[in-house]
DNA sequence: ATGTTAATTTATCGTTTGATCACTATTTGG
DNA sequence: CCAAATAGTGATCAAACGATAAATTAACAT
């Protein structure tokens, strides 16, 4: 879940820094150092961003970490400039260069790998705040998702469809590039996976509690299904109809 | 894909009303019928608000209209109330009864039926105003999104498990309800298919040209699938684990 | 303690935005 | 042809909103 020693600081209980002595339970919170102040509007800034869209008001997100508004000007020059960091702090850092190599371990099965990947990569984004700021970001209209998912197919989605070549004794994607069939019957397992996430926490509907399990089912008939059309079965129990 | 008579008035070019003389291709554009006015202003909202997102400005939308943004106030009485028209338009007013009973028509054979109803009902959801209506609402945070899909849910999901059940001789829903697992079954295929009008409409991906035979292809697997953990297989060639 | 540095706040500016009202001008009935 | 009815516009208000600058005050070094 957690990546790097990237929890900074907790805001809501009075921030003790190197510095500064503990004021007994105080609800003072004045005077942090740029470092752990900017990366606190950082963080509330993605909670905010999330929560109300990139619309939400700069006053109500600098309420929301108990400053004033002109504050945030202090540590970025706009508003622009704080949502860019949004999209860095959640779409670029909490990227798992792992997950690649995962992938691609062929001193595991398939679909443990696939298992594997899929619930840790679900962990991540089918979070409140990646799904919505996803969203609110492919809304707003900028090229931003098409990039994202230009690297999720360059560095997953090519992965996987390598590994189910080799896994069913076709060609190599050398030989034979990936054909729009494939991407497409990935994709069908990608958006299986993170509609439950649009489900959750755009729509506000209840999902299943056992989400590792759902991934479980899920790729057990995706492979089912890329084995039935490829014609073979070493995978599962046989169908092989062929 | 028209439902009704209800294309209405064509703006841009000049509205030649039942009273008014065309005044030769000229650019006036003054004084409709209260109700054509009405309904150009909501068709307008319509593209303006799948658009912008329901934070875009009025003056823009009047200017998309060609009037002043103060007239919109006379026909409706605040921008909430033009919003709420947009989604009658749109969720309410595309709506089509018949799916329901193509669904449980059993003179066909349900894999027909369940074709010929996802193949509809994607041409009215995969369009660029209901994905991203329908996600602007969702992350607004009414429940509007919550209520339409438990619509869904008792109109269509309900219809398919039904039919699932009959086809493959298993217990009806009064005598065993509709499980989890079933449920999610079919959030799978209606995710699958969904989530191509977000690639689409709200990540500006290219997709698929054919997409009656994408949705073809889905309920195949999604049977395929279902009939393997039936362990029954009339439908399709057998497969029978059991 | 005291002065210096700079983190934070108070006050405010210029626009934007939903909404209102008085006025204009087009249509229609007599 | 004229006058009542009303579709549509121009002017404007008040609140909201991003951003700036001056004033304040907390922290640290001496």
């Amino acid at each position: 879940m957690k990546r790097k020693a990237d929890q900074a600081v907790d805001p809501g209980v009075t921030v003790v820094t190197a510095r500064s002595r503990a004021p007994a339970g105080s609800t003072e919170r004045k005077r942090l150092t740029p470092d752990e102040r900017e990366r606190l509007i950082a963080k509330e800034a993605v909670s905010f961003f999330a929560k109300h869209g990139f619309e939400g008001q700069t006053r109500e997100l600098a309420k929301q970490i108990g400053i004033t508004q002109p504050l945030l000007y202090r540590y970025f020059p706009n508003k622009e400039a704080l949502i860019e960091r949004v999209y860095q702090e959640v779409f670029v850092g909490r990227w798992n260069p792992l997950w690649e190599e995962w992938i691609e371990d062929r001193s595991r099965p398939l679909q443990d790998r696939l298992a594997t990947f899929y619930k840790d990569y679900a962990r991540t984004i089918l979070s409140y705040e990646w799904v919505r700021l996803f969203m609110f970001s492919g809304l707003k209209g900028l090229d931003f998702n098409a990039r994202y998912l230009g690297l999720l197919r360059d560095r997953v989605f090519v992965r996987v469809a390598r590994e189910l070549r080799h896994a069913y004794g076709q060609p190599t994607l050398d030989e034979l590039p990936m054909t729009e069939t494939e991407a497409e019957t990935i994709w069908g397992l990608h958006a299986a996976i993170y509609y439950v996430g649009v489900r959750r926490w755009i729509y506000g509907l209840p999902v299943p509690d056992d989400l590792d399990g759902l991934i479980t089912g899920k790729i057990a008939a995706f492979l089912g299904g890329v084995s039935a059309v490829v014609g073979k079965g070493e995978l599962h129990r046989g169908i092989s109809n062929n």
